[in-house]
DNA sequence: CTAAATAATGAATCAATATTCATAGAGTGA
DNA sequence: TCACTCTATGAATATTGATTCATTATTTAG
């Protein structure tokens, strides 16, 4: 009884606690191993719960999956949300988001996978409410992207290039760091430095 | 009997055939819905064979997929290689490459996501040959680009700046290019013009 | 035309694993 | 302590789909 609403009991706190230990569990399988590989034996033996805790927390396999994914991306949207009016200059508020996404994957690397493999529609899941997701997260970074690079067309400080293609290469082109920082290692400062003074300047001497 | 070696007798040749197309379905089905979610029995129907007739040409369902896979690699690396020596000049070699690769794939948009799948570890075949095969390629691809490069900027051509961040970024700056084709559409000879400028002279204006 | 060889068939088998459910345990209030 | 509720258990069941193989069709050789 305890609490009208807001203020857990605990426990209430603890199913809540059991069900982000099953959830944490089931992620680093999934991650490390993809969707199909890993059994609910698997991740009930990981989170040291029985076989059918599972399902008194999630109807099914990909109900768990799916579950995870949009804790993923709930957290790092709201990460990622702030940078847009963290400036004036929509080049640092451009280099900024690249910054903050690094930084959020970064910690997250084993989300990487999951959250590429799903993004991209390989998704073993072949969930359309992730997928749906997905892509609004993306519409919503690339129209934030959009606007920032036709302030910086409008004020003269970029070339007048269409924006959207603008936009949309760089939303892949961020992606395609991340993945790469992934899966070859990340860049030093150094090297970062002259991947942002080759996008301003170009490569030719 | 008949042809010692080479020339192969008809049933040979029709042999050869069925064999083709049942790769060619089950890349179809592979490319479209991804390897854990076609079934042999699927394959086969689009193949119009009965399902243990697969069986008389691959071991398995694994080794299907790697047989797809070696051959559509096989396919676009000997078509990239020519580009390497076909001119003087770095900068035109380059963008020589990204032309023949884009054009590469477009032929095959559907193998894109295989590839991709594979290539970035996110297999849901989990194959090392086939990795193995991939990272391999990806290598030569960035030792030519990484000699390319470095002519580049012993010719003062391009910035002297480090050769394996450039070669890995454009190398990266590639595959972002053709995933973006392959997922959101293929870029107009004008907007290509307009990134490679960005290439060549970078966003400021 | 007949026998032998080759190729194809697809229903039956088998293995893996997602899901269920009858049972056991732990906590709570009287 | 007893009855009741909520939670967890894990062996048993059901499903899915890869693989097998005895059988049938087709081709080739004599």
């Amino acid at each position: 009884m305890s609490a009208n609403s807001s203020p857990l009991s605990r426990k209430e706190r603890e199913k809540e606690q059991h069900r982000k230990d099953i959830m944490d569990a089931a992620m680093r399988l999934f991650a490390e191993q993809g969707f199909h590989a890993v059994s609910m034996q698997e991740i009930a033996a990981e989170a040291e719960f029985a076989t059918g805790t599972l399902y008194k927390f999630f109807p099914g396999k990909r109900e768990l999956f799916r579950a995870i994914m949009l804790d993923v991306i709930a957290d790092i949207t709201s990460e990622l949300r702030p940078v847009w009016d963290s400036a004036e200059d929509p080049l640092e508020i451009i280099f900024k988001f690249l910054h903050a996404r690094r930084t959020a994957f970064r910690k997250r690397y084993e989300y990487i996978r999951l959250y590429n493999m799903v993004g991209n529609g390989f998704g073993s899941s072949g969930d359309e409410i992730v997928d749906g997701l997905i892509a609004e997260r993306r519409q919503e970074v690339e129209k934030n992207l959009k606007k920032q690079f036709t302030r910086g067309v409008e004020q003269g400080l970029f070339k007048p290039v269409n924006v959207d293609v603008l936009a949309r290469l760089f939303e892949d082109f961020c992606q395609t760091i991340i993945r790469s920082e992934a899966s070859r290692g990340e860049f030093d400062d150094e090297t970062v430095s002259s991947i942002k003074d080759l996008f301003l300047n170009g490569i030719l001497a």
